[in-house]
DNA sequence: CTCAGATCGTTTTGAGCGCTAACGATTTCT
DNA sequence: AGAAATCGTTAGCGCTCAAAACGATCTGAG
């Protein structure tokens, strides 16, 4: 899908279609600020999510962040890789390994935020701050989150 | 990706995931209702855009449905295949293909309209009709459609 | 009129992605 | 102790998209 021209009439006053666009482009964008980084939009989150709640596991990971088991294996395995996580033994359940993040992790992170909230102020330029926050108010009524 | 759930958060908080998000679902949710038709997103979309302007071109189709030429010819040959459309030669140029809907292909457009029409009112069920009418507009400043 | 270049539709190839299903190891329930 | 559930993992399928190349056809410069 091209993102470099808004979309042509008819589509473009479709709701679903709207969405469903404007969807992609902003992930599409994601992807791309963090590809400096040797970051894909899965490592982000998972780095955030480690971050905040250090000696999490997997499958809490896959809970709060809506990736696939599987999916989320290969991701922990990329950022081992790239040595920004660790997977360390649990201490109470041998199944289970608990995540932590390496310093050169945290450093990553850092970068990567900064990336994503100047690729965000980018995105939602052609909105005030007033549009933006009703557009994220009716985003979450209409992901169905409670409060 | 699961959507028999709200993100939790902190991803329901941030304005670019809840976009994705959304987005995702929407797509999801109108391939599911045109399952039962045997259609796919793409098939709707171009019968919709070939019943506009009966005897368009694919490369017209590629400008107006954002969809990649490569897979152009494979929805259009599935077309065919389902009697739906049809590639007749055209009439000034022998490269391109004039393309018709089939009768079977209105009628069925027709109930693939009624059953994009109805999922459309579920999924935005959780909003109002002005709120629904204010995301609209949203969304095409946010995707820089002209007017 | 001719011929070089552009255009249109198509095919092929390959990479990337997420999902399903199954598996071994371990823990928890009964 | 045995049955069932949980955790992480692996393999494989199907889908979408991107890129390159092709023949057929049209267009424009000379």
């Amino acid at each position: 899908m091209r993102f470099d021209q808004p979309p042509p009439e008819p589509l473009a006053s479709a709701p679903g279609f709207l969405l469903s666009w404007n969807g992609q482009r902003t992930a599409h964008t994601f992807a791309e600020a963090l590809k400096p980084l040797g970051l894909k939009p899965h490592h982000f989150g998972v780095l955030t999510l480690i971050d905040s709640d250090p000696g999490t596991t997997q499958q809490e990971l896959v809970d709060r962040s809506m990736i696939d088991p599987s999916s989320m294996v290969a991701v922990i395995d990329e950022l081992e890789e790239l040595g920004l996580a660790e997977r360390q033994t649990h201490p109470s359940d041998r199944r289970k390994h608990a995540l932590h993040l390496t310093e050169k992790g945290r450093e990553t992170l850092q970068r990567a935020r900064a990336s994503a909230m100047k690729t965000a102020k980018e995105l939602f330029a052609p909105l005030s701050t007033d549009e933006t926050e009703t557009l994220r108010l009716l985003l979450r009524k209409l992901a169905g989150v409670e409060g």
